[in-house]
DNA sequence: GTGCAATAACTTGTATATATGAATACATCA
DNA sequence: TGATGTATTCATATATACAAGTTATTGCAC
């Protein structure tokens, strides 16, 4: 007579990525969502997986409330999508969306070189960050220098004057990323060519060369197309 | 933040602005934020005024929960600034932030134009919407004009298959839109201008001439700052 | 077996209750 | 007088309870 059948057998989250990392004296909402939406980037929570807001909460420890409030941002950014009273799932990689995103920051990042070109600034504020982006590589850390990455294009935006450039490029960039991490080990070396390039820029923002550092922004975002061919070619079996 | 004393008397929301127009069909919280966006945008929600969720709610006829959920967002928009446990005020009105709206919705824009030269697009849809532009001007209906103005760009960014472009650079054009408010009824002409100017934009891409169509998107959204310029030499005692 | 309506179960949406932290007022004491 | 501890109050943060919509299973008619 009821809906007895429990038929799917329950992705239980806790035996999957282990209990709660949730430190109870931080906004946990914010906690959640950033949890998650790294989740979703490193492909642990996978795309077209459904997930609710209770398994969530159960897993991470905490009431349904924060989840909801990590939900909405997510919908926002388009990682998870919602049906209303019927459930929500992790979105599909979506190849548009993904050129979409490249498009945006482009245009945001080459704001921020051009800017920073025109009005000037202390470049010398980069020093600390770009010996921490060596030291990963050194160690071939990935997930340092991705930190240090993030880093040097916030700081970048803060000194071209505006920061919330760089938090509307971060809202597009998980799909960016999204795409980055199905690929990035198998492309060893890009670590050392980010790197590489971040000098570049900044040498070129130096000599207030906004032609020149616009033009290497513009190939440093767009690295990702690269790496997708490259990977798109070296995948396909002919 | 001075927490109110308790003898201040308290704003009465519902002898302010009336009573609740919220349709509770629709999702709510959407709508909260939608209305407090807008009357922040209007200058009825004044700069710097406390406000707290549960007054809100009240007035509204809804409870915290879809409240909060408008407050987050306004958070992220930088329309309301939340103190943790302490309380919520509207933001003040801040010229640095106006600027970094206007960089960086002008990039988007450019971008957006950029993209339809060089890809092309449907021109023809944009008809319609110029006639009720055009009608709204015959009838000085400048909240028409407004919702038209807005269409119009949400248009150019979907032809230009960067919808999100537009997403993005709205939530940067409420603190310009806070800006103009203050200045529109002063500039009566602004409205024929701001077609004038629309209609320049899409000869350019019909020319398919980015360059010129990147110039007069710039302008058409600098134009604020020639706004702000006028009004403030006219309301200056020298 | 097929079609179909009833209905429990599941999910999100909204409301309400409780917990926590911060600012003020005030009593206390040096 | 002035510093300090403490109670009160208020706002937000989180948890829990309830409402409402959708879906899939089920049981029955045929």
């Amino acid at each position: 007579m009821p809906r007895p059948k429990k038929s799917d057998e329950k992705i239980d989250l806790s035996n999957l990525f282990g209990k709660a990392q949730i430190d109870r004296a931080r906004a946990i909402g914010d906690q959640v969502y950033q949890l998650m939406r790294l989740y979703i980037i490193l492909d642990r929570l996978k795309p077209g997986v459904q997930i609710n807001e209770q398994d969530i909460g159960e897993w991470l420890g905490v009431s349904r409330t924060p989840v909801r409030e990590a939900y909405q941002r997510l919908m926002r950014d388009g990682l998870v999508i919602t049906q209303p009273k019927v459930g929500s799932v992790v979105s599909t990689i979506d190849n548009d969306r993904i050129n979409e995103g490249i498009i945006i920051r482009r245009a945001l990042e080459r704001e921020v070189v051009c800017l920073i070109c025109k009005n000037g600034a202390d470049l010398d504020k980069f020093s600390a960050n770009i010996a921490l982006q060596h030291v990963a590589i050194s160690q071939s850390d990935h997930i340092e220098f991705f930190k240090q990455d993030e880093a040097f294009h916030l700081m970048l935006a803060e000194l071209a004057g505006i920061p919330t450039a760089w938090r509307l490029a971060q809202s597009v960039k998980a799909h960016i990323d999204r795409a980055r991490i199905r690929i990035t080990s198998h492309l060893p070396d890009r670590m050392d060519q980010a790197f590489d390039e971040h000098l570049k820029i900044l040498k070129a923002l130096e000599q207030k060369d906004a032609a020149t550092a616009s033009k290497l922004i513009s190939k440093h975002i767009e690295m990702i197309f690269v790496d997708m061919d490259k990977f798109t070619s070296e995948n396909t079996v002919s």
